[in-house]
RNA sequence: GCGGAAGUAGCUCAUUUGGUAGAGCACGACCUUGCCAAGGUCGGGGUGGCCGGUUCGAGCCCGGUCUUCCGCUCCA
């Protein structure tokens, strides 16, 4: 365990170094739990998503994408359920540690007060009463007068040290519209704190405009943000991150096997991309989330253990049917398909929704923790040593380095000839300082699964030597198949 | 949020009990070499995380604050 803690550290200094991530905001300290990509990163970024778009959309037949906002109708959350389930006052004990909801703990107490006979049950019926108004009135100093008078105790530490009522609202707010004062609680609107609302409120959009028949999906990536109480481990939990989603939409009784399809497809994606399938297991939920009927993690072993990396929920017609109340819009889906058990059309129904949700900053964290390798190469008591980041060659962000074995003799001309001709193609790197093999180990840093020497030979016959990153290994090519390898390795 | 540890050059770290900061690597220029890092010469770079206090004098002592890491807690 230590020296996978070692390993992250290395992983988290690597990302630094080699420019994958920065602190956002570093000249400042940083900012808690916010993260920049910087020129490898979002590179290696843009190419992961890219890999999951053309997965789940462009390969598959009954799937499309839509690039939603990210501030939506504040109606929105309440028909989602984040601002009723997440937007509580918490009390913490000062001894124990532990954090309650406010109205958890004086219910308990409550339940309490009514075991101890008819006397008990007028008192928790007052309390209760009295709970509620201070509640909707938000009066938190209030409520920790009702804790403190009726001398309630924390369940663990026996004792009524507590700290003052917070609110915890995980979603990020702010002002719509410029004119508006801050306490115009109708103004008020969120920072997404998940994509897939996007999806459901455009539901009938994508449906009958693009003729969708069920089943089909809608795939989406995009930021979402929370405002997480503890938010850290490097950028597996940040306040703004960026999810891959695709909610599936199916017929109702349907939604046991497309969930059972779903996890294999999802885990097929990551075992192909050559993550070693040990590293991954399945988690189910044995408590539920308000809107699911199943649901699990995938999970991988990141240096810090193993952590969620996807969840794939069956998510019924929870959503669908909250936005139908709340919109008071019909969202529903006419199925002409025909019944077997009753020889007629499916007819009128909302559909059931079957989500993958993966977390793009988790999958980056996932496929640079892999890669990552500090290889000894010692030989002969002249001690070496290289780290390599072993990434699959269609997600590294620099696929092919162009390296004059000097500067002089014409070399860099022919190395430029060749940067001309592959640019077009795939991201390219040229560098002509320092000795080759220096040039070699930079490029190990950075994951650049080719790199091509132009030596005195070339100007004979156009031939150049290639040389593979993980087995460190050349061998000598033609100029004109230069193109032709590294495209067929990238795809 | 609580507890513990840390913050000195881009990176890794030194600076014995407070006396105005140093090395290696990295970086830049030139020379040399030319297929797997660390050849030579010269050079740039630090208001010691930030703010305040004690002191004649603070990187070192004290307080606060920010950030990071570890453990607990939380996680739609």
């Amino acid at each position: 365990m230590a020296n996978d803690t070692n390993k992250f550290q290395a992983v988290i200094s690597h990302c630094k170094e080699y420019g994958f991530i920065f602190p956002s905001s570093e000249i400042y300290d940083g900012l808690q739990a916010v993260y920049d990509y910087g020129q490898m990163g979002s590179e290696l970024k843009k190419n992961i998503k890219d890999h999951w778009w053309k997965n789940m959309t462009q390969l598959q037949d009954n799937i499309v994408g839509i690039d939603a906002a990210i501030f939506m109708h504040p109606t929105t959350w309440k028909a989602s359920g984040h601002i009723d389930n997440f937007n509580d006052p918490m009390i913490d004990n000062k001894d124990s540690k532990k954090r309650y909801r406010v109205d958890h703990l004086i219910e308990g107490f409550a339940e309490e007060l009514r075991s101890k006979g008819v006397e008990g049950e007028k008192e928790a019926e007052t309390l209760l009463v009295e709970m509620e108004s201070l509640l909707a009135k938000d009066d938190f100093p209030g409520l920790k007068k009702l804790i403190e008078e009726n001398k309630i105790k924390c369940p663990v530490s026996g004792t009524s040290s507590w700290t003052d009522i917070r609110q915890f609202n995980l979603m990020f707010s702010t002002e719509f519209g410029s004119t508006v004062s801050s306490d115009d609680e109708d103004n008020k609107v969120y920072l997404r704190p998940e994509t897939a609302q996007g999806i459901f409120v455009n539901f009938l959009n994508v449906q009958k405009t693009g003729r969708m028949k069920i089943p089909f999906g809608i795939a989406q990536v995009g930021k979402a943000f929370r405002n997480e109480i503890v938010a850290r481990q490097f950028i597996f939990r940040m306040r703004e991150f960026e999810q891959m989603e695709m909610q599936f939409f199916i017929r109702p009784g349907t939604q046991k096997e497309w969930y059972e399809s779903w996890k294999a497809e999802r885990l097929k994606w990551h075992t192909e991309l050559g993550l070693p399938a040990e590293k991954y297991r399945f988690h189910d939920h044995v408590k539920l989330a308000h809107y699911a009927d199943a649901a699990c993690d995938i999970e991988f072993e990141f240096p810090i253990g193993f952590k969620e990396l996807e969840g794939i929920h069956s998510r019924t017609d929870f959503d669908l049917k909250q936005h139908q109340e709340y919109s008071k819009k019909k969202m529903q889906y006419f199925d002409n398909d025909i019944d077997p058990a009753t020889g007629k059309p499916y007819g009128n129904y909302i559909p059931y929704v079957i989500e993958t949700s993966i977390g793009l900053d988790r999958m980056f964290l996932a496929v640079i923790s892999h890669a990552y390798e500090e290889q000894d190469l010692t030989k002969d008591d002249k001690p070496d040593s290289r780290v390599v980041l072993k990434f699959p060659a269609k997600l590294a962000p620099i696929k092919l380095a162009v390296l004059p074995l000097t500067k002089k003799d014409g070399l860099p001309g022919i190395a430029e000839k060749i940067m001309a001709d592959c640019k077009p193609h795939f991201r390219c790197f040229y560098e002509e300082k320092d000795s080759i093999g220096k040039r070699y180990r930079r490029m190990d840093a950075l994951g650049t699964p080719f790199c091509v020497t132009v030596d005195h030979q070339t100007k004979e016959d156009n031939t150049v030597t290639i040389r593979h990153r993980d087995s460190m290994e050349q061998e000598r090519v033609s100029i004109d198949q230069l193109r032709e390898i590294v495209t067929v390795a990238i795809n």
